[in-house]
DNA sequence: TTTTAATATATGTATTGTCATATATGCAAC
DNA sequence: GTTGCATATATGACAATACATATATTAAAA
């Protein structure tokens, strides 16, 4: 569902591409907010054509068997009216913290030691995130009204990050108390 | 992957009991960090009986069919090695930062109002987030050791979602200001 | 010149999850 | 007594995703 319309969404904001470069399109974009695999982005493009929300041409200029795909203005509808849909929270999925919460058949040391890693994870993601917001001032140049988007996502992300961390601190204190 | 060892924490945590019991446990319990369907856990334990690491008995007591589940020693074994492992930062997956991603597409005050949405949204989650931590307590009579690492995991899902809540109003501001 | 990396598309398979549906018991309310 | 709800298990169908694999071209590096 959501692969379709980010796929819709990049072939809206940069125009007719091969389903290569809506990947790296994805990779430089919206990928702290959703991911996905190369074969799953030829098997959506495929279904995209079939409900004709996106159309194909074959690139003549490349022996390659490149294919060019562009959006369809019934595809630029079905965009729109997926955007204009109300939030919802999802049911969280974090197996991470799953993990937490049967932690106690685990001894505190090695607890500790995981958090210690998520947390140098974290700071690690943190800083990637940082340096996103250069490649967004970057392509605002281009795209001002949308970059103001990708910097409120990536804003989003950044807070998280940051509680995750400040969590992780707060949380290994908690269990070195626990150990005296 | 995560599923089945939820499954296999709960057998381990709340001893052998009916895959419909496993259901309402993980309600009560793990749902703010993991959550599944009733068809879904009872084809996860078949294949954690398959695997070993689960033995079913019919409950002769009961006309209703009912199965107990109880976790063997190998199940035990392999909960403990999994919960042993790194954490590891996953790529994110949030469809509703998606499409704000691509909100530039849609009028500005469409977006305030699903922003407005969320954020009441959100309130709700964290008033019930609030009332799991008194389910905890009452835990923590029965299950000391785990009951704290329960209280962290919901410590994180309540900062998450205190960071979201800011984050919609931080953003509604700047879309406010945009529009002058 | 050969090898390596990037470009480019595509399928097979397995896993996970969602939703619908089927079936049957036990119990309480009406 | 029957209606409705909670208890209880199970399968079929479908969608999304992940991972492996196959194939071929182009360009740069060794």
């Amino acid at each position: 569902m959501a692969l379709k319309f980010a796929i819709l969404g990049i072939l809206a904001d940069f125009g007719p591409q091969s389903g290569y470069d809506v990947k790296s399109m994805f990779e430089q974009g919206p990928s702290h907010v959703w991911t996905a695999d190369l074969s799953q982005i030829y098997r959506t493009l495929s279904n995209l054509v079939s409900e004709q929300f996106v159309k194909v041409e074959e690139d003549t200029d490349s022996a390659r068997g490149r294919k060019v795909y562009s959006i369809t203005s019934e595809g630029v509808a079905a965009l729109k009216n997926w955007l204009s849909e109300d939030y919802e929270i999802l049911p969280v999925r974090e197996p991470g913290l799953l993990r937490l919460y049967f932690s106690s058949h685990i001894p505190p040391k090695r607890v500790k030691e995981q958090l210690r890693t998520l947390k140098s994870q974290l700071e690690v993601s943190h800083a990637e995130y940082i340096s996103m917001t250069d490649a967004i001032q970057h392509g605002a140049q281009y795209k001002p009204q949308a970059a103001i988007y990708w910097q409120f996502t990536l804003d989003m992300g950044l807070q998280w990050l940051q509680a995750y961390i400040d969590w992780c601190e707060k949380t290994l204190e908690k269990l070195e108390e626990l150990d005296q």
